[in-house]
DNA sequence: TAATTAATGCAACCGAGTTGCGTTTTGCAA
DNA sequence: TTGCAAAACGCAACTCGGTTGCATTAATTA
């Protein structure tokens, strides 16, 4: 068992990551970390980050990673991944919604292990009137 | 405005999506119609089908795309993508669960175009007893 | 059957993500 | 405080899904 290590771009990368109010891609970490360190390093934080349940990783609509700051999790003590996300078709941006809960029931034999549930459209900043 | 053609490729391609059980990708398409196109083609058809509303792109958990038959799409006369998906994570498989439609709500000003639903797991055929 | 243009093939390209390997750095323990 | 094992890193090369440009082929329809 290798117990994880702390580095000044592990913390930047987090910082940048819950700072956010939406989800960032890996492309759009690294611009914001340049300099820190290497386009690959990046990657591997962020797998390390995932695998220590600091953040979650959600599959944008168009394909592309998205990373975000784990909200719930702390006080649940757990990943809390049942809730929607939001993928706005202008700004690009998607983001948790984090109070909306949803309840799905499969038929029999179907075992559940992650929800993965995006929503696509136009977010409130995007909405022209 | 173009008007749609077809062609044996075309057509082989929307036969494979039709007689499957399950999503699939275009590298999955281009091995079942090999020799009938080049890989770039498929790209190309599957776009197509999509704009034409013959089928419906599916992001997979770890987005990659996939393309079903659009089963309820006929009778409804437009595309029923409310319906819950299910990948599998043994067989990678992602198959329509279409009788699972989910009710959403969102705040507002949130203007919904699309829902990307998806649930991982471990399908029937994987469970193991 | 000829003309229009949608569809194709091919080659080159792009961008996200991965791998291998030698080097640096962290954290713990002597 | 220093030494050491291994976690983390940098760099180069690679993979793979998907795209683009352009010249050629083939489906429609008149």
């Amino acid at each position: 068992m290798s117990l994880p290590r702390n580095t000044k771009a592990k913390q930047a990368v987090l910082d940048e990551i819950n700072r956010s109010t939406y989800a960032l891609s890996q492309p759009e970490l690294f611009e914001r970390v340049k300099g820190t360190c290497d386009r690959v390093t990046v990657y591997r934080i962020l797998d390390r980050l995932v695998a220590e349940n600091k953040i979650h990783r959600i599959v944008n609509v168009d394909g592309t990673l998205n990373y975000a700051a784990c909200i719930q999790c702390d006080t649940h003590n757990m990943h809390a991944h049942d809730h929607l996300h939001f993928s706005c078709i202008e700004c690009k941006k998607i983001e948790c919604l984090s109070e909306q809960s949803v309840q799905v029931q499969l038929p029999s034999h179907y075992q559940i292990k992650e929800l993965f549930l995006t929503i696509s459209g136009i977010c409130p900043t995007c909405q022209v009137d």
